[in-house]
DNA sequence: GCCCAGGAGTGTG
DNA sequence: CACACTCATGGG
């Protein structure tokens, strides 16, 4: 079932290859392909308009597709935010496609803690084995992300031998405390309380639950600090200090969009570590 | 082989 | 509060 859906600006390869999703690759001729929910799709960018294409009887895949994409959000607006920001000002315009996605709270929550101390690579491989050897099989050959009742069939020496590693008691653990009701109530609690009960949970501490609050809760004023973060706010604001204190000067100067503001550097600061094209610099 | 990775947990000063 | 140490492993 082919659909179409139209997100501007919009930058598919910017938002789905930057490290914010671990479930979605590119191939050679531009085409992404995952899975949302139960679907597996494939989309391709065609200027401010995404076609994409599910499997026959897949319900509502575009609309699905937009929450993804968070195409409700006013890039425009933000970006205005933001750009009071003389450092966001200057390149920002640049990353105007590069969009905050919003993932399925419980599978960005599992993905995040199997992000702790790994590269992007090795986490796409944790969270694929997830979904390969726990995860319903869909079409061709795409395995859905397990839930809760799946996941939980794993056992811990299964899971460290799927290259966990230490990560594999932290998922045991996560499913036998999180359930769909506390995901709910989560999902209606403030930003604090969301972030303070986040920490809460096994193997996540303040960075996951940045992290888990941005792109699984959708919370905009979430600033998630990792190593890349600490390096962009110390090369670009020298600004150096504790979780605490980065999070607290990335709030006063970011405020309510700080979770784009947090993508935008932590998107150049990864480019420039690569000494490729940057927007934001020192000089 | 070496260094690094979208850190967390625990213990100590 | 700030450090220091451990955890387990694959990727570049």
């Amino acid at each position: 079932m082919r659909f179409e859906v139209e997100v501007a600006p919009m930058d598919l390869d910017l938002t789905l290859g930057c490290g914010q999703t671990f479930r979605w690759r590119r191939n050679t001729n531009g085409l992404w392909s995952g899975v949302l929910g139960d679907q597996f799709i494939s989309l391709k960018q065609n200027g401010p308009r995404i076609v994409g294409e599910a499997a026959p009887g897949g319900r509502c895949v575009g609309e699905s597709v937009l929450e993804l994409l968070r195409a409700q959000d006013d890039i425009g607006r933000i970006q205005r935010t933001l750009r009071r920001d003389p450092v966001l000002a200057l390149g920002m315009k640049r990353m105007k496609g590069l969009r905050i996605v919003k993932l399925d709270e419980w599978e960005c929550l599992i993905s995040y803690v199997l992000a702790t101390y790994a590269n992007i690579p090795r986490i796409m491989k944790m969270v694929d084995a997830l979904a390969v050897n726990y995860g319903q099989r869909i079409a061709r050959g795409a395995h859905a992300f397990p839930d809760r009742r799946r996941l939980s069939k794993s056992t811990t020496k299964e899971l460290t031998k799927l290259g966990l590693g230490y990560r594999a008691g932290y998922i045991k653990e996560l499913c036998e405390l999180v359930d769909d009701q506390t995901l709910h109530s989560l999902s209606a609690a403030p930003y604090e309380n969301l972030r303070r009960e986040l920490i809460e949970l096994p193997g996540v501490g303040e960075k996951v639950a940045d992290c888990v609050s941005l792109f699984g809760f959708g919370r905009l004023e979430s600033f998630p600090i990792d190593l890349w973060i600490e390096r962009a706010l110390a090369r670009l604001y020298k600004k150096k200090g504790s979780y605490r204190a980065l999070r607290a000067f990335a709030a006063r100067r970011f405020g309510e969009y700080a979770g784009y503001a947090q993508e935008y550097l932590y998107h150049n600061e990864r480019m420039h570590a690569r000494e490729q094209e940057c927007a934001f610099s020192e000089e």
